[in-house]
DNA sequence: AAACATAATATGTGATCACAATATTCATCA
DNA sequence: TGATGAATATTGTGATCACATATTATGTTT
């Protein structure tokens, strides 16, 4: 494992009255959600705040909250790193997954007004028309845009922070789930949702969204395939 | 609410090896966790650091660390302090835990070992006597360390970070369903749950972790009983 | 006496520096 | 040639300082 080679950040637009410290931590984010930085590779305040040229402070914030999201992960030697994957801790985040998503939607669901419901169509629609153009890259960041947007219709928001975590920390292979996706054939369990909204019936609700969860990353098959998907992500590239 | 009320905090031993910002949080946290800072009440990095008698530096990386944990709130105007408790919250706070820990406790029964269950027996008898003692601030620190215990027997962690936030999210007010929990006849769940451990059957575990969380936070009672409780600790004192 | 504008203070943010611990490099020896 | 040790470089940690902004206090005006 290289634990030196050149990292390439994704650098984002830096909005007004944003500190660096949020905008050093939103680009790290983006860059473990989209992969950019292989699982493993050492980081270094210094290296980074030279990439991202500020100075070491920012970087540190920044670094300490997305370890305490397990984003990172703070070796005993103090050094950080992108955690690697195993086949058994994929296993346990999806199994988690299914046992907040469908509760943070029933949560939800009597927040849920008709015109977020427009909204969630409207995420679909995008989301489906992604999918028949073959524009693989654009699914998973609309996928995760109709969820999140569902979960943060309730206004005493407990959950989302933890689903959030669990997606950084499926991040690059989420990726790959959608890239490999149009292998699949995929009911519709976004619509399955819908009208369970539309029914107001939370059972319903439960049901379409771990389904959804479940076909999402199904592309897993068997552990054996599962893990040369993580063993050609960790080595290779 | 008064936002300049003087501040104890129990000081904490720094052990070796330890890092300063290491200790603030560990200190921060025990003090969240205890109801030592009222919530709303501003907390500021300079006067921490006099408090501590550290740098703001450490102070800095712990705020950011517990904010990112939900243990602190940070303003629009950067201000942090202890996120304020409401019917709602709270409700939302424990029905996570229901959907999560049972969840927890079934993908820990495979890796708990007959020695790992001797610890939780031996946690329980620690709970029992203090219960029959009287030694109500004792309760639930133990209580805490059962699930804890039980939940990172699986060496996969990912839902301990999780409910540790939920635990730290609900601090102050489980204190105070322990000094209220005497008014109630406790079915000792945890008993039931280490049997189901010992049956190695995790639909059980999972209904005895479910029921014993339910219990715990029977104290609240009616909305309105809650609310009273909730304005008893954010105004008082 | 109440409301507003101004001054003084307090606070968060970010940069730089010093120091100790860790990691790496390179020369030496078996 | 491979292992070992010292020398060097790198890195995390924490303190201090400068600056911009937010907050509070003060004085003035109506």
């Amino acid at each position: 494992m290289d634990k030196k080679s050149p990292i390439t950040l994704t650098l984002l637009e830096r909005a007004d009255g944003v500190t660096i410290a949020q905008w050093v931590y939103m680009t790290l984010r983006s860059a473990v959600m989209n992969g950019e930085i292989l699982p493993g590779r050492a980081l270094t305040i210094r290296g980074l705040a030279q990439l991202l040229d500020v100075s070491p402070m920012p970087i540190r914030e920044a670094i300490r909250q997305l370890a305490a999201e397990n984003a990172l992960e703070v070796n005993a030697n103090r050094r950080v790193m992108v955690p690697k994957m195993t086949a058994l801790k994929f296993n346990e985040l999806c199994e988690a997954r299914i046992a907040l998503e469908p509760h943070a939607a029933a949560r939800a669901l009597p927040y849920i007004t008709p015109d977020k419901l427009k909204q969630l169509e409207e995420l679909n629609e995008l989301g489906d028309k992604a999918f028949t153009n073959g524009e693989l890259d654009k699914i998973s960041p609309l996928n995760q845009a109709f969820h999140h947007l569902m979960y943060n219709a309730n206004p005493h928001q407990v959950c989302l922070p933890m689903v959030e975590s669990l997606w950084l920390q499926l991040g690059p292979f989420m990726r790959l789930a959608s890239s490999l996706q149009e292998e699949f054939y995929v009911v519709d369990r976004h619509t399955e949702a819908m009208d369970a909204i539309k029914n107001k019936d939370p059972f319903a609700l439960q049901m379409a969204i771990q389904a959804d969860i479940r076909e999402g990353i199904a592309f897993a098959g068997t552990p054996e395939r599962l893990q040369s998907f993580i063993d050609h992500s960790n080595k290779i590239r």
